[in-house]
DNA sequence: CATAGATCGAACCGATCGGTACGAACCTGA
DNA sequence: TCAGGTTCGTACCGATCGGTTCGATCTATG
């Protein structure tokens, strides 16, 4: 067995391990915000293991953006699913999952977004542009669910609605933004269900 | 005269040339994406002109924010006002204002959200959260004049999708942003008038 | 013409940046 | 026990960072 797992030492173990901490720390302080030596120091790790699992800083930062995007992706598309068929009751989900993060205080809009609105390199941009397709097929699918006429162009919408409340939470005020993008979303649901 | 106007050497007019031209640069390459000496060649001006006029490079990004947030703000309430008095017309305006922002090839989002995103100076924070606050007086005001029975709540909601469109805009495809969003718009404030 | 202020260009400062190198300590599988 | 890989800590590298200083140059005013 080459790579001993559960062992003391495990590559992978150690990559996960650095990944879960420098996403922490690199939410909280920015990209650019934190060098490379205080980001060892904070993850626990040396800077040789950290270059040797991820080339330059801004491998980790992608790996990290990637790993991130799909987590949070997920938790909502659960929160959809968990929610039962009823497409109305999967948009109020979705907005009360996002209450839940607006509500942690640590809180500071979404890291993907940030990244790309400060971090020109094309491949953090793509990374952006990728969580926002995951949320639009996420909210197409509902609005195809409630057979409105067009599924896109509601789901659109609401994409929109989505990014909105997160701004909004981010750099204004966090409280009832959900609540408030979920009325609308609602809305813009059942004036869609109607012209049918 | 102690301040020499229109002439060759003017302060306020070397201050708002520097401005001017700091304000394309930092948002072409983001706040800290360019070093203050090759801001100042890009600039034409002195370092020694600059500090004296802005005191830091943190006084300079501010200074621009301010001044950019004032502007797009007042931009978009003249195109609301020049739409007449329809509320349903003056929302359509300013999406369609926001449409034109979105189509200029240099278009990279919000410049205030994009520094609150990446610049954990309180001041900048700052900035972005009463730009925000210019947007919802305005929203909120069409929203009133609609005679809705909740202003507050419908400025809210429009606000929601003014940033969303512009992320979505700015990471995602700008075509078409600013009509979709419009059309969202218009569909919030038709069902809330209809509730009275 | 002389003075005062504005600007320039370049040198300079200490600090920090991302990234590399290396010896020592440490598992783990053979 | 030995060999190979992983990790650590630290020293080190050149480059760049934000910011300061200073002499030279220019302009407007008196």
């Amino acid at each position: 067995m080459p790579v001993p797992k559960g062992s003391t030492i495990d590559p992978e173990r150690t990559r996960a391990a650095i990944l879960e901490k420098a996403t922490e720390v690199l939410y909280e302080r920015g990209l650019d915000g934190i060098g490379v030596a205080e980001l060892c120091a904070r993850v626990g790790a040396s800077k040789e293991t950290l270059y040797r699992h991820f080339g330059t800083k801004d491998g980790l930062v992608e790996a990290m953006l990637r790993e991130r995007s799909e987590r949070v992706a997920n938790r909502l598309a659960e929160a959809a699913a968990a929610a039962g068929d009823d497409p109305g009751d999967q948009l109020a989900a979705v907005f009360d999952a996002l209450q839940r993060r607006y509500d942690e205080p640590a809180f500071r809009g979404c890291p993907m977004l940030n990244a790309a609105a400060q971090h020109h390199v094309e491949a953090v941009r793509a990374i952006a542009a990728r969580h926002l397709d995951r949320y639009l097929e996420l909210l197409t699918g509902i609005a195809a669910l409630a057979g409105v006429a067009d599924p896109p162009a509601l789901g659109r919408q609401l994409l929109m609605l989505v990014q909105g409340a997160t701004v909004v939470a981010a750099h204004h005020d966090r409280a009832g933004a959900g609540a408030t993008a979920r009325e609308a979303a609602l809305t813009l649901l059942s004036a869609a269900a109607r012209q049918d």
